[in-house]
DNA sequence: CTGTTAGCGCGTTCAG
DNA sequence: CTGAACGCGCTAACAG
């Protein structure tokens, strides 16, 4: 007997080997399988055992191909070497196979080519059941489309748009404010702001913060005293020391990256922190490794990751996309590189 | 007409909907789309330029179940946190995404719970052509046993293990004596080495890197001067420490990653690179941006990442499991933690 | 509650 | 060189 059962013939088992070895119907065994319609119970019960004597699992591509659906979801992201992004990645990973879903990974490092290419071939042809988007402001309006079809979208750290997709981000401008009221608090009063690029939405929303806290206080707005970098530690250096050349009142620096804080940090040297003052935002993990360790703000990046994927998972079961904007809390790091109490 | 094509439907196009709009059958459509068997060349471009127009592309879910190859690559990982991983990550990522293969991402960091449920569960049911492994050791048996089973499995950063696996590595031992030998040309003696857990074959090759450029120096090795520690910044600081402690005559120190090193940097603060010189392995990003800049070790994580998807896709499409191990060579980037010419 | 039947979209036999 | 039929493994109708 068992002549044509999967263990002799070396090929994995398939819902029919158990059918085959329990005596009953394919559609019982799939549905005892899935707990999907009613089952007797000891029929269940002797599906479940012969498939786990068998050594069933069940087969991804054969459920895609006749439900619609993978049990996957896409992450689409700039570059993983952003070292805020890896927690972020982190808490994706973890919320998705805790879901018993596939995270599918999408880097567009490579440049636009790879962009288009994964909207036109990857997506449509991979089964996705929802899309997570990680800032890659160029991509939205072609992503958008998708989500207008019924693909499930959603937006880490987004906030620059009108929110026209579910979107997952921290409090930016609370952050920004509680820093910069960190600042004020030790008697800064000329801050400087390292600014990154303004096209992101959470730049502007730093930028308010900032001006926020200054207003709360009732200090006056000095524009001059921000100046743009790109985020990355030497573009802050190089930004700081322009604006020092010209300016030698600065008595504390807000840098919108850790990044860019710690290539504040690099320029300042010793005048840290009892001449000038610095603090960061992201609390990435190289915060804590810099002399002096830098305050920063604390963002909840592996938290947005989990937020992001509840968020895609509930819109693929519940069918319905609502247009959530989840803003998740920022807090205040307080370490050594603005002085005070440390 | 075109009653029944894609368009009017909504649905997505389908080889049907092309054969249909072409008059042709679905077979040759296939054929066509895939170049496999002789079609006349009139009759692929009529082919080709319909599937274009109806907006085809093909669907993944299908294609796996037919032929039994889903043109995904799976990557197991630890956690994504740790810094040098990125690297590597995006070596893989964009060698994957060239290949027109799918990245499947799974990271093992909530427990040897997931491990499990990966072997047992995962790995059988989704259609992965490859898998590469990142330094899970406690996994590599039941691993083994799938790689046995056919599936081209290549493991990155290993070395521990009798090279059961084919795997891609740096070159963990010259790495180490380049490190020493530096640190013996500036006249170092007592160096000290902060080493990571001993079961991980790159540490194990790592001192031994270390004897050898003392060999090679006729300085003699002293087992007291090598201290273990977890690849941490705070356990390097740790371990360090308790050396120093009883130990007043060290004048260099080789970490075996760039944490480690980090965290010695701050204990040693002010002593670096005057008293004691510092060098540590990997060349993570933030081996730049400490004060001072540390001098390390350079792994092309990038390109182990790349070699890692090719030693696999090349598996994959020949068949056989070539037993291949790579090793690519390591550098020493010389910075400013050990002094002499920066 | 269970069995039967019919496909999901594709690639691949076989005839012609 | 092309077309008709079949089946990969699974689930959703519909019957019983």
């Amino acid at each position: 007997m068992d002549t044509k059962g999967a263990r002799t013939q070396g090929r994995r088992p398939t819902i029919d080997d158990i059918a085959r070895a329990s005596g009953l119907a394919k559609a019982t065994v799939s549905r005892a399988l899935n707990g999907r319609g009613e089952v007797h119970p000891s029929t269940r019960e002797r599906v479940l055992r012969t498939a786990s004597e068998l050594g069933y699992v069940p087969q991804a591509a054969a459920h895609a191909l006749r439900t619609g659906r993978s049990r996957c979801l896409g992450l689409l992201l700039p570059s993983v070497q952003w070292p805020w992004l890896v927690d972020v990645l982190q808490g994706v990973a973890d919320a998705v196979s805790d879901a018993g879903y596939t995270l599918l990974l999408f880097s567009t490092a490579k440049g636009e080519q790879t962009e288009r290419e994964f909207v036109t071939k990857v997506l449509p042809s991979r089964p996705m059941d929802g899309l997570l988007l990680i800032v890659p402001p160029g991509l939205i309006p072609s992503i958008r489309d998708l989500a207008a079809h019924g693909l499930p979208v959603v937006v880490v750290d987004d906030r620059g748009h009108p929110a026209e997709l579910p979107s997952v981000s921290s409090a930016n401008r609370q952050g920004a404010s509680l820093a910069t009221r960190h600042l004020l608090e030790l008697g800064r009063r000329r801050i400087a702001v390292i600014a990154g690029p303004m096209e992101y939405g959470c730049c502007r929303d730093r930028l308010a913060g900032y001006t926020d806290a200054l207003d709360e206080a009732g200090v006056e707005f000095d524009p001059s005293l921000v100046v743009d970098a790109d985020f990355t530690a030497a573009g802050g250096t190089a930004a700081l020391a322009s604006l020092l050349s010209r300016d030698a009142s600065v008595d504390a620096v807000f840098a919108m990256n850790d990044l860019m804080a710690i290539g504040a940090l690099d320029l300042l040297d010793d005048r840290v922190p009892q001449d000038v003052s610095v603090v960061g935002f992201d609390d990435i993990a190289a915060a804590e490794l810099t002399r002096p360790r830098l305050t920063t703000v604390h963002q909840p990046l592996y938290e947005m990751g989990q937020t992001a994927v509840a968020l895609a998972l509930e819109a693929i079961e519940s069918g319905v996309i609502a247009e959530q904007n989840v803003t998740l809390p920022t807090t205040l790091v307080v370490r050594e590189s603005c002085g005070g109490r440390p």
